[in-house]
DNA sequence: CTTGACAAGCTTACGGCGTAAGTGGGACCG
DNA sequence: CGGTCCCACTTACGCCGTAAGCTTGTCAAG
C-alpha cells in the first residue's frame, strides 16, 4: 500500500476531462470525479476553487491545444491553416469542445483572437473591418464546429424528430441536410467562401 | 378563494421561459417552476414528461419567434431578411437563445433551415453547394449571435479576465475587439461578406 | 342518486448533488 | 522534540430530479 501519487490541480482536471471525454458534460460530478481519482470529494476543493473552476480549466485545454500555424507569406494560407487547426482540436476532444465554444471564455481564447485579428490586418482591412473580418471568420468556424460535434455526438437527432412526427411537412429539406454530410469538405466550402469575399472586399 | 386557472403544458413553458429570462438557464428548476405557478413540483409531471422537455419547449419558442420573411424577387434581400428575423428572435429572450443555439433541435429548426435552403437554391446554386452555403449561413449567424447574446449578458467578461491577468501579454487584440461593439452593423458586415461570396461563386 | 373511472393535484421518499465547516495525521522545519 | 502547515477525510446542510402512491374534484353511465 504504497503512497499514492499526490493529488494536483493538473491530475484533477485529467481526470475531469477523460470522465467528461467517456461519459459526457453532465456525467461530470464532483463526487464522481474524485472517486476516479480515489480519493474524497472534498479533497478536490484543495487543488480547484469549485465545480465551474473545474469547467474552465477543461475548456481551456481546447483552446490551449490549438496548434497556431506559423505566419507565411499568404495570409489566405495561415486562415485555412487556423481553422483547421481549430477543428482539429476541437475534434480531439468533442464533447468538451462543446463546452469550450459555447462558454464564455476571455484569456485563453485571446491567441486564437490575435491570430485571426493579425491575418485579416495582413489581408489588407483597416483595423475596424480587420476586426469584423476575424469575428465573422471565427463566428464561421464556431457555429460549424458546434454543428458538426453535435451531430457526431447524436448523429440521428433529427432524423429520429423528423420520422415521428406526423405529417411530415418538411421532408425535403431534412432530407437534403442528411444526404450531403462530409463534414471537412464542407467545413474547407465556407470558408473558401468567406476567405473570397474578404480578398473580394479589401481588393474592391 | 375562487378555483384558479388549471395548469396546463403552455402554462408551464411560458413560466419556465420567463423564469429563465429573468434569473438564467441554472436557476430552472422543478420546485422553483412550481412555486412560480403555486403548485408543487411533482404537479408539472402531469404536464411535461420531464426537466429536459421542458428545456427542449422553450428552446424551441425562439425557433417559432422568428417570423419567416415572404420571399421576394431578390434572394439577397431574403437573406439579409431571414437573418435579421433570426436575430430579433433571439434577442428577444436572449438567455433562453443560448439554450436554442447550443441543444440540438431538429424539428422545431427545420422551417428556417428549409427557408435557408431554398434561398441558397434560388440564389442559383446547385442543390449540393446550397446545402453547404445554406449551412454556411447559419453557422455564421449562429457562431455571431452566440457571442453577441454572451457579451451582452456578462459584458465584461473579457475585459475582467484581461485586466486581472498580469503580464498582459496580449492585450492589443482585446483592446481592439472591445473598442469595436456595435453589434448590429456587425451582423450586417458578417452577412454582406458572405453573401458577396456566394453571389461571387454563383456568377463565376 | 349512486357508482366508478379518470384527470390532475399533493405528499412522501430516495439517492445524488455542490460545498461550508471542522477533524486528524503526517511531513517538514525550528 | 514541539510547532506549523498541508492536504486528505468526515460530517452535515440544503437543494435537486423524480419514482410511487394518495387524494380530491368532475362527470358519464347505470
Amino acid at each position: 500500500m504504497g503512497a499514492r501519487e499526490p493529488l494536483s490541480r493538473a491530475r484533477v482536471v485529467t481526470a475531469a476531462l477523460a470522465l467528461v471525454e467517456r461519459h459526457g458534460v453532465e456525467a461530470l460530478s464532483m463526487r464522481k470525479l474524485a472517486a476516479e481519482l480515489g480519493v474524497e470529494a472534498m479533497s478536490l476543493y484543495n487543488h480547484v476553487k469549485n465545480k465551474d473552476d473545474v469547467l474552465d480549466a477543461i475548456a481551456e485545454v481546447v483552446f490551449a491545444d490549438i496548434a497556431l500555424p506559423a505566419p507565411t507569406a499568404d495570409w489566405r494560407t495561415d486562415a485555412l491553416a487556423l481553422a483547421h487547426a481549430f477543428r482539429a482540436a476541437a475534434l480531439a476532444h468533442p464533447r468538451t469542445a462543446s463546452l469550450s465554444l459555447t462558454r464564455q471564455l476571455g484569456y485563453p481564447a485571446l491567441p486564437v483572437t490575435e491570430a485571426a485579428l493579425a491575418l485579416m490586418t495582413r489581408a489588407g482591412h483597416d483595423p475596424e473591418q480587420a476586426v469584423h473580418a476575424s469575428r465573422a471568420l471565427l463566428a464561421y468556424v464556431i457555429g460549424t464546429l458546434l454543428r458538426e460535434i453535435n451531430s457526431t455526438t447524436d448523429p440521428d437527432a433529427l432524423r429520429h424528430t423528423t420520422l415521428t412526427t406526423s405529417g411530415l411537412p418538411h421532408v425535403t429539406a431534412s432530407a437534403a441536410h442528411l444526404a450531403v454530410c462530409h463534414h471537412e469538405s464542407e467545413y474547407r466550402f465556407g470558408l473558401e467562401l468567406l476567405l473570397d469575399a474578404v480578398a473580394l472586399r479589401v481588393a474592391g
